[in-house]
DNA sequence: CTCCGTTTGTTAGCTGGCTAACAGAATGTA
DNA sequence: TACATTCTGTTAGCCAGCTAACAAACGGAG
């Protein structure tokens, strides 16, 4: 009758996303890349050159956010900002040799770990975890815009 | 042949997660209860005057970061120390009348996104989903026991 | 052309996570 | 008893996330 959250399973999802990240930090320790970076180095090797705010919003992180992650990425030389030439207000965000030389090494810790976290799941239980993901993320969102404001966010 | 992240499992996770996270403080933001709280009152509410020590370990955190949180909840009056009588060395926490009003409406918020967010799940695929997130957390912590130095986190 | 609203990005100040260094109390041993 | 060790908790300083307030550039309506 009384609802348990120690039995809940976004409980449970939580401690392995921690456990995981915990994981990745251990592997990119020995470059200049911090917690928060990874997702976005990754981002950065797929599509290189977007303006900050297209990037933040696909990192799922606010434009405030990524001003200071890219201030301290550029300072440790990882990425650069370039202008935008028609819009002086667009500063587009691209790697440099250093950041892709860190993206390769971060890319082959974040391959090894889906490795080994999903090593005994078949693939049709990878693909039914897959689904439920969906559902699930479906469901939040549903309930997220049901009540809040009904603003733009949704895009993608 | 490449790798996209983008399209692990683990990042798909991360995204659930991130959006549960805000659903949640869009449940308790009348309450002067901030992010990383709910969970800890949610212990509280199960097992009242740990240590900081125990309490730490329990909902996965470093004893210094707990240290901060429980002065700010202190400041607000949602918990307490308690000095322990045998040692001098130990502080024990316990939620104050107040906490224990918004532990209440955390709670029934918490209670109420899971139900959300698996609205359309059988219980059996609950069951498949508790099953794959052992799993997934087993590996991890294999992994991660294999590649650092045999310490003794591991207790619970 | 001017002005006003919109858009992009930055700054400031908060919470939350970490590590490293430290202080105080308890404990065990010579 | 005295000293060293161990254990608990705090402090300081960093990175990451947020909101709110702001500055600067763009762009459209008169």
């Amino acid at each position: 009758m009384e609802f348990d959250y120690s039995a809940a399973l976004t409980h449970a999802m939580g401690h392995v996303m921690k456990l995981h990240k915990k994981n990745v930090e251990y592997l990119i320790q020995n470059y200049d890349v911090y917690p928060g970076q990874p997702i976005l180095l990754m981002r950065l090797a797929h599509t290189d050159g977007l303006i900050q705010k297209e990037l933040a919003r696909r990192i799922q992180v606010k434009p405030a956010t990524l001003t200071v992650m890219i201030n301290r990425m550029e300072k440790c030389g990882l990425v650069e900002r370039r202008a935008d030439e028609r819009d002086q207000r667009i500063s587009r965000v691209f790697l440099t040799d250093k950041g892709r030389l860190a993206t390769k090494a971060v890319k082959e810790a974040l391959r090894v770990l889906e490795l080994k976290c999903f090593e005994d799941f078949t693939d049709e239980e990878k693909i039914v975890l897959q689904g439920m993901l969906d559902r699930m993320h479906s469901n939040l969102m549903t309930f997220y815009m049901e009540n809040t404001q009904p603003s733009e966010e949704a895009k993608e």
